[in-house]
DNA sequence: TTGTATGCGTTATCAA
DNA sequence: TTGATAACGCATACAA
C-alpha cells in the first residue's frame, strides 16, 4: 500500500506538504502544487479512508437500518437502496445495510431508517449520530423525517378520476394502524368532501386475493361509471382482477393504485398509479443526512414530504 | 470516546492487558481477567473498529457490488441483500452497496459480486481482494462462485408436472443469451429426452404480456392436459394469464415458474414455482468469502451450485 | 503472565 | 509557505 510517505519521498517533500495538496490546496505554491501531483500520479497514491477516520472522526459511512420484519420485507427497498448508495456515494461517502438497531455507531457518520415503529423512536433519538427516519415522523419528534406525502398522492389520485368523469368513487383502505394508512384515506375524504361526491370507505389487508373477495361483494352497488382509488398496487392488483370479471376496465370501472413499484406493470391491463418517486426521495434523504453531518451541533429538526406523481397507464382512462 | 486506556486505568493495568483480554484471553490470568472485564463493563467500553482496522489492515465490512443497470433492478436484489446482511452480521462483519466497480477496495475484505458480465470479469480479478460471484463464473475463471442449479431447478419442475400425469409439456425459455438462460432450458431438454416425451421449446423476452401473446397462438395446439414450464416468473403470469383464458388451471394445463420472489403470489390462481433458496445462498456466499478472506494466500476457486425447491401452490395439482 | 515501546496512515498544531 | 512532532486507538514484538 503506497502512502503520504511514499509520495513525500518522490517529491522531496514532507508528508505534510502531500497531506496539504490534498485537503487543503490553497495552502500550497503553485510549484509544489505540481511537484506533488505528478508524484502522486506517479506512484499511484490514494489515502487511506481508515488512517483518515481514525484521526477526523468521520467515517463517510451511511448506514441504512432496516426494522422490518425480514420476511415482510418489500421489494421497494431494493429501488430506494439503490438511489441511495448513488446518491451518497457521489457525495463520497458508502452505504452499509444493519438490521440491528443496537449496531455500534461508533465507525458510522450517520443513520437512514425505514420500517421503523413508534416504539423504536425512543432508542433512536438516544443514537450519537444523525438520524433521518424514512416514513413521516410523528408530530413533535426531534428527529428528521422524509416521506412521500401520503394525502397529497391520493388526494391526486381522487381528483384524477373525478376530472376523468368518474363521479361513483370507492376508497379500499388499509386495515392498518398506522399513519401514512390514515393519511391515504383522509386524502381521499378531502377531494370527496369538497366535490360533493359521495364517500365510499372500505378496508383490507394488503392482499390481492382478501381485495379481490372484498369487491366481488361491493361490485354489485356500483353505479357505473365507477372508480375505485386504492391504497396500495397489491390491493388494486386483487380489485382490477374482481372488477374485470363483471365490468369493462377503464370504460366501466377504473382503477389507480399506489406505490409504482414492480406490481403495476404486471396487470393486465397494465395499472395507473400514484409512484413514490424514489430518486427523489433518495436525493431529499442524502442531502438532508448530510447537511446534519457537516453542521455539526446545529440540530435543526426537518421534516419533509415528497408529492408523489401520477403515473398514467390503461386502467382509468374513461 | 472511552479507549483501552480509560479501561487500564480503571482496572489498574496496562492498556495491554485489557487488549489481551479481549484479543487472547488464555494469555491472561483469572485474576486480571475478570478485575479487566469489570471495568469494561463499568466504563461501557467498546473496542473502536478503525483503530482496530488501521493496525490489522481487515475492515470486517464486505462489499456487495452491484453492477447491473440501475433502472432494470430486480426486486430480488432486497432478498438477498438482507439475507447477507444478517448472516454477515452474525460473523461480525457489516455490508456495503456499491454501483460502482471502479471504487476503491482499501477499506473493505472482499467484494460480491451481482449482475456481472462476462466484460466485468477480467476487471475482477485484478482486484486486490477476495471476490464472490453471484451468479455461476464460466469455467476455468480464476474466481468463487455461487449460484442457483439453474439447470437441476428446471429438471426438477419438468420432472415434477411428468409426475403429475402432464405428458404434453412445453418449454418458454428466454430470448437470452446468457448462462443461466441455457441450462434452464437444458434442464428441459434433458428430462424431456429421458422421459422420451415430445420437445416444445419457445422463447420469449421477459415480459409477461410478450409471454401472453405467445400462448394465445400457441395454445391451440395443446394435447390437453398440457403442462407449461415457465423460465420466469414473470413469463409464468403471462402464460397463466393467456392460458386460463381457454382452459382450466391446472385440470386441463398446469404451470410452472422459476423465482419464487414476488410475482409468484400476486397471480390468481397462486403460481407453482421453483423458489431460489436466498437463505441458504447467503449463507453459501458468506461462509466462502469468509474463508477466502480468512485463509489469507491459500487461493482455492470454489464453484458451488444451490438446488432449488418447488413451491407448491395452485396452478400444477393436476 | 504482564508491561513498554513502536507503528498502522493520516492530520492538526505549532514553530520555522 | 513549509516542516517536525504529536496524536487518533489499537495491537504486535519484545523485554521484564
Amino acid at each position: 500500500m503506497v502512502n503520504l510517505s511514499d509520495v513525500a519521498r518522490k517529491a522531496h517533500v514532507s508528508k505534510m506538504t502531500v497531506s496539504r495538496v490534498i485537503n487543503h490546496p490553497d495552502q500550497v505554491s503553485p510549484e509544489l502544487m505540481t511537484l506533488v501531483q505528478q508524484a502522486i500520479e506517479a506512484v499511484g497514491y490514494v489515502p487511506n479512508q481508515v488512517a483518515r477516520a481514525l484521526v477526523n472522526q468521520r467515517h463517510y459511512v451511511i448506514r441504512f437500518l432496516l426494522l422490518e420484519d425480514v420476511a415482510t420485507v418489500e421489494p421497494n427497498y431494493a429501488k430506494l437502496l439503490i438511489r441511495l448508495a448513488h446518491n451518497l456515494q457521489q457525495k463520497g461517502y458508502t452505504l452499509e445495510i444493519s438490521l440491528d438497531i443496537t449496531a455500534e455507531t461508533q465507525s458510522i457518520d450517520g443513520i437512514i431508517v425505514s420500517g421503523w415503529r413508534q416504539e423504536d423512536l425512543l432508542k433512536l433519538q438516544t443514537l450519537d449520530v444523525p438520524v433521518i427516519l424514512y416514513g413521516a415522523a410523528p408530530p413533535n419528534s426531534p428527529l428528521s423525517s422524509v416521506d412521500v406525502d401520503n394525502q397529497a398522492g391520493i388526494e391526486k389520485a381522487t381528483e384524477y378520476m373525478w376530472r376523468q368523469g368518474y363521479r361513483d368513487i370507492y376508497y379500499i383502505g388499509l386495515s392498518l394502524d398506522l399513519p401514512f394508512a390514515k393519511q391515504r384515506e383522509a386524502g381521499y375524504r378531502a377531494v370527496m368532501a369538497q366535490k360533493g361526491g359521495r364517500v365510499n370507505v372500505y378496508q383490507t389487508e394488503n392482499h390481492a386475493h382478501l381485495a379481490d373477495t372484498l369487491l366481488t361483494n361491493l361490485m354489485h352497488n356500483f353505479e357505473l361509471p365507477t372508480a375505485i382509488v386504492c391504497a396500495t398496487d397489491r390491493i388494486a392488483l386483487g380489485v382490477l382482477r374482481a372488477v374485470q370479471r363483471v365490468y369493462h376496465i377503464p370504460r366501466e370501472c377504473g382503477v389507480i393504485g399506489f406505490d409504482g413499484v414492480f406490481i403495476d406493470q404486471l396487470t393486465q391491463p397494465q395499472l395507473t398509479t400514484v409512484r413514490q418517486p424514489f430518486a427523489l426521495i433518495a436525493e431529499k434523504i442524502v442531502a438532508q443526512i448530510i447537511s446534519q453531518i457537516e453542521s455539526e451541533n446545529t440540530l435543526e429538526v426537518e421534516n419533509t414530504s415528497i408529492l408523489p406523481d401520477i403515473v398514467v397507464r390503461e386502467t382509468t382512462n374513461l
